[in-house]
DNA sequence: GCGTTCCGCGTTTTT
DNA sequence: CGCGGAACGC
């Protein structure tokens, strides 16, 4: 294998920042702060590149990157086989938090001592089923009032002792009757319960710390200010005392999960606890040169001094907008803004480029700007459930069937033959052609009986039919060798579940227009304009962007969560490549709605002088 | 059966 | 904060 020299080495397809450049280099632990747009992801993709192509990872050693999210850790992962190829990025192992502290668990379940052990079947318990058990052992907990002062009393107590053995015995009993559960005969654990088995295991056995170290020369960690106690915790145990060396990229004024236990000094920690270099860029790559301006000019509700942000320089300085409108009810604000969507679609916007942004209550703010975009002929959706959906494998592979049942693809066609020939090992196989032809063949006279079956199913109209029809595609395959692959679906009630959710969706898509490429394509979101949270929009971006409601309603805790408040307001506003649009309702549900607790939001935009004030009252 | 009052919820990732 | 459902009193 050929390597490149470290001098010769030059990043591929992009330019990057001298900061940027030099953390990709330097071997040095790394906490890297970049604000939206900055390319972080390309960052750690090029790093990955160079520690790869140069072997700075050195052979056969590899990567570790560990994102939050699904599709994070998924981009992470094809961005560093588009950058460097199949086999280098063969020693990049991109995972989730949950799913890296799992697998170790999975892996070494039988070391962990019998009393903390979970059965082979464990469960990923409910809340229901946590409270349950909870209150048996915390029996004052009854007291508790509200559901939410119970969550965070069993957040807090499992809190309490993140590191095993327990010394209180009541958390002891606790975790017991967990471990073992009589009603469902399944031990129930919970995510942090995973990370807690996780760091206990590394921590006492000295020969899984030493294969872990042995087997990673380098750890990526993505998004880290949402990093919680016990993660970091894994974290430090994994690699405080080891000479593996770390990267943390993060930004602080996106630090807005802090009520699902994000830590807030996590930044502060690691450069303590790693001796860390911090590196901070200054580019973004997202955003037009004014509304780079106007995140800026929240700068200062979020606790960030001046910096000096630069555009991308295929920007023109004047580029970017931003608009506030005041409207006397919602109606009007549904006419406006539908009409203004509908102006971009007809300039040859594409749908997918434009986003409705709420702050919470999806539908209550939405529902009549739908109807008036539904009038208009513009479709448009809660992006929610789909999101989840679609970023299954178990659910693409499906789609893909049924869709070329009905017509040709060719990505769809490569991602169902690559799959069925990763799951029949033919890649190392001596008659690979006369194999691949068998398996091509296979799936053609799958995908034919689907076209069959389809067409019973529109004369028919049955929706169970559908659901029987997607497991029997599942057969095809068989559950059991679809695991092997997808170890995510080791839990069968949850990957059945999946498949009756994507039915049911799909189903109540086709009946509409009885048009079963529609529904697909319908499902996967082509030609629809997504509406969704904030805090679903988290590292995504659109051209357009509609903040609908900037009402002290919607921001109804901010009053006692006003930074993380104005950190959301702050992702809102960075989604935005080229035009933002923010709406007031002076009624909204038949109650007169104001902008006293949020009003130094509305004053930053008015002040900025950078956004043009729509009054239609 | 109806009016009143009280309380929980809203933003959520992870197999 | 303010909606909606449950629980309670009469």
């Amino acid at each position: 294998m050929k390597f490149i020299s470290p001098s010769d080495w030059k990043p591929e397809g992009v330019c990057l920042e001298d900061a940027a450049l030099e953390a990709v280099v330097t071997n040095k632990n790394l906490l890297v702060v970049a604000g939206p747009g900055a390319g972080k992801t390309e960052l750690l993709a090029q790093k990955a590149c160079y520690l790869l192509q140069t072997n700075t990872c050195p052979y056969p050693r590899k990567i570790l990157a560990i994102s939050f999210k699904k599709d994070a850790k998924s981009n992470l992962a094809e961005r560093v086989e588009r950058r460097c190829g199949k086999e280098l990025s063969k020693r990049f192992d991109s995972m989730t938090f949950d799913s890296f502290a799992k697998s170790i668990v999975d892996r070494f379940r039988l070391a962990i001592p019998e009393e903390y052990r979970p059965s082979r079947n464990y469960e990923i318990t409910n809340n229901e089923i946590l409270q349950r058990i909870f209150i048996k052992h915390y029996p004052d907990a009854i007291h508790c009032k509200k559901k939410s002062e119970l969550k965070e009393r069993i957040h807090a107590t499992i809190k309490k002792e993140i590191s095993l053995p327990h010394k209180s015995q009541t958390l002891k009993n606790l975790w017991h009757d967990l471990l073992n559960d009589n009603e469902t005969g399944k031990s129930q654990v919970t995510f942090s319960m995973i990370s807690i088995l996780a760091e206990y295991l590394i921590r006492t056995n000295p020969l899984i710390l030493r294969a872990l170290n042995a087997t990673y020369s380098h750890v990526f960690l993505d998004e880290f200010q949402d990093t919680t106690f016990i993660q970091y915790e894994l974290v430090r145990t994994c690699f405080l005392q080891s000479s593996v060396k770390l990267i943390a990229v993060g930004d602080s004024k996106q630090r807005i999960m802090v009520w699902a236990g994000a830590k807030t000094d996590v930044f502060e920690d690691f450069k303590d606890d790693f001796k860390s270099v911090e590196k901070e860029l200054l580019m973004n790559h997202r955003s037009a040169p004014r509304l780079i301006q106007l995140q800026t000019s929240l700068y200062p509700l979020l606790n960030k001094g001046k910096i000096h942000i630069q555009p991308n320089d295929k920007w023109d300085m004047q580029d970017g907008e931003a608009n506030l409108y005041y409207f006397d009810d919602c109606d009007q604000e549904a006419e406006t803004i539908a009409n203004e969507i509908k102006n971009l679609i007809q300039s040859n916007v594409d749908p997918r480029e434009i986003v409705i942004l709420v702050k919470r209550s999806l539908a209550s703010y939405t529902c009549k700007i739908q109807d008036k975009l539904n009038e208009l002929d513009i479709r448009s959706r809660d992006e929610g459930e789909f999101q989840e959906l679609l970023k299954e494998d178990i659910v693409k592979l499906l789609l893909s069937v049924l869709y070329l049942a009905n017509e040709r693809n060719a990505d769809k066609w490569m991602f169902l033959t690559e799959f069925s020939l990763l799951l029949d090992g033919i890649i190392d196989d001596d008659n690979q052609f006369e194999n691949m032809g068998k398996i091509y063949n296979s799936i053609d006279t799958l995908i034919s009986n689907c076209k069959k079956r389809l067409i019973r199913l529109s004369v028919q109209k049955d929706e169970t039919d559908l659901l029987k029809l997607m497991n029997e595609i599942v057969d095809f395959w068989g559950y059991e060798r679809i695991k092997t692959i997808y170890q995510q679906y080791n839990e069968e009630k949850y990957f059945r579940e999946l498949i009756s959710r994507t039915a049911q969706l799909l189903w109540s898509e086709f009946i509409l227009n009885n048009d079963w490429v529609e529904a697909i394509e319908y499902f996967e979101g082509k030609n629809i304009v997504p509406i969704m949270t904030v805090h679903k929009s988290k590292g995504l971006e659109y051209e357009f962007v509609f903040f609908i409601g900037l009402e002290d309603q919607a921001f109804f805790s901010y009053d006692t969560q006003t930074n993380e408040d104005n950190c959301t307001f702050f992702v809102a506003i960075s989604r935005a490549k080229k035009r933002i649009d923010f709406t007031f309702s002076r009624v909204r549900k038949d109650k007169n709605q104001h902008c006293i607790k949020i009003k130094k939001l509305h004053q930053v935009l008015i002040e900025s002088g950078l956004v043009q004030v729509v009054k239609k009252l």
